[in-house]
DNA sequence: AAGGAAAATAAAAACGTTTTTATTTTGGAT
DNA sequence: ATCCAAAATAAAAACGTTTTTATTTTCCTT
């Protein structure tokens, strides 16, 4: 909006109507003036802005909404399970909507959030949006690997950002993590440090990014000549609850991991707290490896190796897209791929107790 | 939206005219027959409903919103600071933005985030979304003692909840935690396993709520005949960080504190991360209480104490409220302080090391 | 068949703003 | 003073839906 008049006291909610009523010019000549159109003449204008102030005048945003066909609305899909005891869940999407909410500030575009509980609800959501107008763009994550949104929305011509890349080959915007090179980093250094027997706690492998990090945790065994510890591959809802369980499962195999490489932050705390529970040391029984969007790694007691990657950065990003997108840009040219940024807190080796390969 | 037609294949985004096309009938029959009018032959309706269901036909909601007065959008003002190193940031938010969503599934009602970085940003936000049409209600939290958005909102008669009691004395729907509960049931029982050296890590003394902890902290020292060590109050930004920093500095004083009360999580983890640091130990050397939105002390090493109070149902009440409200609900009727729950996981003595008083 | 009332449907108006089209005003040239 | 073009402003239309008012249709009674 052009204009942001500033407030003063008031009555009724003031119109166009209304500043017609005062300055006797007509509602189309207050409009245009008020939007600044170089067709109005300056002392027109300032007389216009002048009543526009005195009465606090501020466009109605249903109005504007109507007739110029945009909602001005970024919508937002965010994720919410129904799972029990999945206490972190969600935990950085408060750091991805203050990204967005930066991208957008000062444009006219607010944010709208809808929150989605399962992929068939991201769906109709995401179809409810296209059709009642109820936003001009949208952004979504927890892409799958056949995600029937992006299949709509690129239908649709309608515009929109994902978090995260499906794996069909489609031209939109997006923004995502090199989950891949990631896994691969970490499982390398492990492997390094010495170790054989390395389990990776890992999302659900209906979503694209889980394959991307099997990919990766595989290809760094591959390239040391050796076999993929592939039954330490765990899947879960990416809770702290699961982390926990994943630890107190494993640790009681015969041929137990040494290592963990972990999804999140909320999975690291649940394998920390597992340990605590089993008397067992990061650093001297486990090493363990982390993926932190909110840096809070370094808060753990002991501190955390991990690959961050602020999530607010990609949260800005994904809005500054949008805004991109929506003014017209072509997809091909809305692509960003982060690699996150290696903070070594631990020495991947259990303090020395493996021999390095 | 009292009627959702299943989506069917189409082309151009159908309206009440292109249904008008299709029947022959006028866009006010249809109008009033998609929205279950009982003037309408039910033989009629059935037309225009199997018409309506043949082209996907959705109302569009810019039209709504214009000709009806109401957005159907429910704003949610969301805190962000600018904090560096602020990494828990809002943690919580994701919960009751998913409390408020549940509340609103099923209703007509769609819900709007705007972030806000100060309190000045928040009034400014609660202005813009009265005067621009932009909801037909407001939540926010964050509530100062003196807080201009409920003194705008209450003026306005514009349908809002708060999250906590600004020490105004108003009529407004609110949903709040007993905070001075909190914390002196929290200082109490530290002060019953015999310390007297209690630190409360708290939010800035603006906050409301902020003060309604310090009271409940010098009650309970009062209740034991005793003088609060309102030196070992500590105000800051909540952060992860800032738990950390008092810690240390506390930690350093000839005269120590032997047991924390933590506001949240967030400073939690900053407590048990300088203790790391310090090679303190919970339980051995300091005491610490948390206060839980998301019930993650559990997972800490070791599990901490806390008052537990899923933040996820104040969310869904906050939404019930707000449903209420914007039906024209009186405001004296929608309030509700709740009670967090102990969870006692450790013994507030120094397992044994302190005399009980 | 005529009359009256209720049911059903259509026409008109409304919501607030922007944009398109039409008209008026202004300024300059002759 | 007249004419023309550009600048400025007003009138009309548009956006999609709902609600109010007006008209038509239906049904029942006499």
């Amino acid at each position: 909006m052009a204009t942001e008049i500033h407030r003063v006291r008031r009555t009724p909610t003031p119109t166009i109507k209304t500043l017609a009523e005062m300055t006797g010019y007509s509602i189309a000549t207050i409009s245009k003036a008020l939007r600044e159109s170089p067709v109005v003449a300056p002392a027109t204008r300032d007389i216009i802005y002048k009543a526009a102030r005195e009465v606090g005048y501020q466009a109605n945003a249903r109005g504007m909404a109507l007739r110029t066909g945009k909602s001005f609305q970024a919508a937002v899909l965010m994720p919410v399970t129904a799972a029990r005891d999945y206490e972190w869940d969600g935990v950085e999407y408060t750091q991805t909507l203050s990204g967005i909410s930066q991208a957008l500030d000062g444009t006219d575009y607010r944010m709208s959030v809808h929150v989605i509980r399962d992929a068939a609800d991201g769906a109709e959501a995401a179809r409810r949006i296209v059709d009642q107008g109820l936003a001009d763009g949208l952004i979504f994550s927890g892409i799958l690997a056949e995600d029937p949104r992006i299949d709509l929305l690129v239908a649709e011509h309608f515009p929109f950002v994902s978090m995260g890349r499906c794996h069909k080959d489609l031209d939109y915007a997006h923004v995502d993590i090199d989950n891949e090179w990631a896994a691969h980093a970490a499982t390398a250094r492990l492997i390094a440090g010495g170790h054989r027997r390395i389990a990776l706690v890992n999302p659900e492998r209906r979503l694209s990014y889980a394959i991307d990090r099997i990919d990766g945790f595989v290809r760094a065994f591959r390239e040391a000549g050796l076999d993929a510890p592939v039954e330490l591959i765990a899947e879960g809802d990416l809770s702290t609850h699961f982390g926990r369980k994943t630890v107190i499962d494993f640790l009681q195999l015969d041929d137990a991991p040494t290592a963990f490489v972990c999804i999140n932050e909320s999975t690291t705390l649940g394998v920390l707290s597992g340990l605590g529970s089993l008397g067992r040391q990061v650093g001297v029984d486990v090493d363990v490896i982390a993926y932190d969007d909110i840096n809070v790694s370094a808060y753990f007691t002991p501190p955390i190796t991990t690959f961050y990657q602020p999530i607010e950065v990609l949260g800005r990003t994904l809005g500054q897209f949008l805004l991109r997108r929506m003014e017209g840009e072509d997809p091909g040219a809305l692509r960003q791929v982060f690699r996150p940024t290696l903070i070594a807190r631990q020495p991947d080796n259990l303090g020395g107790r493996l021999s390095q390969s």
